[in-house]
DNA sequence: TTGTATGCGTTATCAA
DNA sequence: TTGATAACGCATACAA
């Protein structure tokens, strides 16, 4: 079924087809109306490749998604949501493409195949190869997340670092002196992932300007090693009375490790950091918490692809979230007793 | 950079440089490297949208998740991420779309665009139009879960009725003598889930071929749900000692409900169902389950797909997935004080 | 208001 | 062993 048939169909050029779809030229009431009444009954849809092929875009977008090895936390599945649903309101395809590992070749046909009009890039590197190799290949794209040299780049991102800050400080006002951060997996840390290093820059400026002794830790995205983390930090480091953490996939086993410990939320431990809104609160008592908008990032971030897309020249725009901190019901006042945590 | 630039550069014809690219024309070997060294210095990848057109194949397949607006649950995104893999390891890329809500106009563009040369189609209800809107359209496709009616397509599902059977049969052998069945989310039951109606299905064959008192109910697929799920089991329903689910999203939810009704898990209450792994390993103490193979499942579906792409007109194959259950901890022999729930 | 003709980048047929 | 050329389906400049 192409456009050739549904002309014939209709007594008109193939031209005039295309117009009636397009609008780009005015078509006679009658004939729309006949050529129109054609196309219902055979249900012809303009074919994707031909169409790319002569307007030279391809009404697609990619989506470069972390390996499938490690699981995506719910956060950044809340984001690929979003970004599909966003792209489907504006009109664009989406193609996912894999990252990292042995799945360059895939990345590869992304930025060099002509396969999409422009990239988002999930889970950036503070150094990240695939942005110079998209820098060089002159493909719009959108990062989430920054690098950390200040070569002008299109992203969005959330202020890891900030937020951090604030929570220690809402900590240290509440009367705690030792406080930990669990951070993302060691595997993230070790590759430079953004949100990690600047969590534990985060960390340690707040720690320091307020003067508590502070501990970080690396842990794995799962209940299990939450659960292992904190029964470590409570063993190793008695007088710990709060944890602050970017690491949602850990907290239902910081809650369970807290919870063996003979450790009430928020009595005798305080508990806060950045996470997505259900991980919030789905802990026991609700976290206090900065509430990662990833659903407004995902539209955020289609919104600013297409803008980059319309108008490759222009400098680049960035976005640098900082939601406000929602105060649950996770954190309170130190626990008078030093010895609390001795369980 | 088009295939003409490669051939004036290497000094041959187009046509040469696409069968050195293609192989399906002896090439001197000569003329072969000169033109694969100007293509590897320049970066040339053939453009996709015209070799779609004119192959009349996209080298793309679609897959349409369940729509945005309810999170997909860990089994699904580990699915998703399975399917992006095997269609990389096949050269294929991978066109997201959103389904159901306002999102037929994507499914739509999908299915008449020419956009895809084959779709797998998540979350299959039991009466399902879009399997009738592919089936029209001549649309390749493989169904993740099966219609209720027996036309012939090509599915692949678990066998969830059997596994519950199973689970419930298990939890006889225990001495169990009334279970209840956590379903999942109540729209999906009314929807005409299949996997919720066939759980259902096993469930009441399983507790009446053994004489047990049963009771199933839907629940809201989060920790909050299952909570309040088991809360209301436990008063509503005394002597109830045994919980089967397929809810994995439910299960911090029921763990934190028995854990304040003071139930210890087995000895006080037994839980079973099936789940993903990583849930199953997640529950305390570890979940006796059929752990849904939800990487294979993404493999299998992916070449199930490419052999009905290759051959539209074969009678379509399906597979059922039994997993077998794995004997973990959560489930013992039945407490023997009757009134071990009323605690 | 409508029709004709061209070219997008590729693959494959035909000719040399 | 290689080159010239047609065709895939569409959008659009040009003609009428």
């Amino acid at each position: 079924m192409n456009i050739g048939e549904i002309a014939r169909r209709a007594g008109v050029s193939r031209s005039t087809v295309s117009y009636a779809l397009s609008g780009k030229r005015p078509v006679a009431a009658g004939t729309r109306k006949r050529i129109q009444d054609v196309i219902d009954e055979l249900g012809y849809r303009p074919n994707a490749a031909a169409r790319a092929l002569k307007e030279g875009r391809t009404r697609t977008i990619g989506l470069v998604i972390p390996p499938a090895g490690r699981r995506l936390s719910h956060m950044q599945l809340d984001f690929v949501a979003s970004v599909v649903e966003a792209a489907a309101g504006a009109d664009l395809d989406v193609l996912l493409s894999p990252s990292g590992g042995d799945h360059d070749r895939s990345f590869e046909g992304l930025v060099s195949g002509s396969r999409v009009d422009g990239v988002i890039l999930m889970e950036i590197r503070l150094e990240d190869a695939r942005v110079d190799r998209l820098r060089q290949a002159g493909l719009p794209f959108v990062g989430i997340g920054h690098t950390a040299d200040d070569r002008p780049m299109c992203w969005i991102d959330v202020d890891y670092a900030g937020l951090i800050r604030h929570t220690v400080r809402h900590l240290a006002d509440l009367g705690h002196r030792k406080a930990a951060l669990i951070n993302r997996s060691p595997e993230l840390v070790a590759s430079g992932y953004g949100p990690a290093l600047r969590a534990r820059e985060g960390f340690t400026a707040a720690v320091a300007e307020r003067g508590l002794a502070g501990v970080e830790v690396a842990c794995g995205e799962d209940a299990r090693s939450g659960q292992e983390t904190v029964e470590d930090l409570l063993r190793d480091h008695p007088g710990l009375t709060a944890i602050t953490t970017i690491n949602e996939a850990a907290l239902p086993g910081i809650q369970r490790a807290l919870g063996d410990a003979g450790l009430t939320v928020p009595r005798d431990f305080s508990v806060t950091g950045v996470a997505a809104h259900s991980w919030a609160e789905d802990f026991r008592p609700p976290l206090t918490a900065a509430d990662v908008p990833a659903l407004e990032m995902g539209q955020q971030a289609v919104a600013l692809l297409i803008e980059r897309i319309a108008a490759p020249s222009t400098p680049p725009r960035h976005i640098l979230l900082a939601p406000p901190i929602s105060l649950r019901s996770s954190t309170g006042a130190v626990p008078s007793r030093r010895d609390a945590t001795a369980g």
